[in-house]
DNA sequence: CACCTATTGCATCCAGGTAGCAATAGTGTT
DNA sequence: AACACTATTGCTACCTGGATGCAATAGGTG
């Protein structure tokens, strides 16, 4: 809605079209919608929003948008537990940690995962990218059940 | 097979009949497959290995018992990926990252993970359960691209 | 404005897993 | 050894989350 969160939408609208890809009514609609959302949207979340002003706009494009701009390296999908993935853009990726009970998602600083990507790169060569699946456990008030 | 190894099945089909269940015959051949089996099987690879000795177990079945033996905390399921969940046993639980590109499983041991699981208590007060997903990153050959 | 082709809507399909229900089969008791 | 009780099974149908094939539409470049 504010002037910043337009360039926002423009800039990205941009990389699309730089990378030979058209903008849409729909494109607009979805960057806008991920843009303005600041929780942890899964497609259909985002379906509903690009719905709410242009009904037309089908699951099945909301997708394939996604996919496209994962492609560019724009959004990147997480899967949080055994529901549907959540999108976010690039630059605000961060690791998550879910309670398996009650489903509550933390927000965990970069840092904490500094160690054991430590680990990994120096035991077994493996290069951490902790953004894709949250790791599980139990929150503080679902610890005792 | 071995002498052990049968032991280990009827150890675990006696916990099922002491929490009221009934040992039944794809029960016992669906345990002594997941004692056999030495990698990461989903249920449709252990659907497999039951129905080689007895084709008549329906894929409903693996899946109910699974669920049975995970409700008594004996088998456990983890994601390694966007594929089928793998199962195994609690015991042998351990955590796993996964190459998202090659899709390579490779078995950390769990004190790779014990600073992660101290600062997520210290600082968030979340008690790390690191075996139900995986954690993505690159392996060493997949790095590159 | 005309062309080229990326994108879309639609219908259909897919994988992985669940649920309802009647029939079958363990198991403690007699 | 048969009974009764109810856990378990097979079957079929269903569910969610997502992917695909194809003809029609619509960006955007010359």
């Amino acid at each position: 809605m504010t002037g910043m969160a337009s360039y926002a939408v423009d800039d990205i609208l941009d990389r699309l079209r730089a990378a030979g890809g058209r903008i849409t009514s729909a494109r607009r609609a979805l960057v806008t919608a991920l843009l303005a959302h600041d929780g942890h949207p899964s497609a259909e979340a985002l379906a509903e929003a690009v719905q709410a002003r242009q009904p037309d706009v089908h699951q099945t494009t909301i997708y394939r948008i996604l996919d496209d701009l994962e492609r560019l390296g724009i959004v990147e999908h997480t899967h949080l537990g055994h529901g549907p993935a959540v999108y976010h853009l690039s630059e605000t990726a961060h690791p998550h940690v879910v309670c398996d009970r009650c489903g509550a998602v933390i927000q965990v600083d970069r840092k904490a995962f500094e160690s054991l990507a430590h680990t990994l790169l120096d035991d077994y060569d493996f290069v951490l990218q902790p953004g894709h699946f949250a790791v599980t456990g139990r929150c503080r008030t679902c610890v005792g059940e």
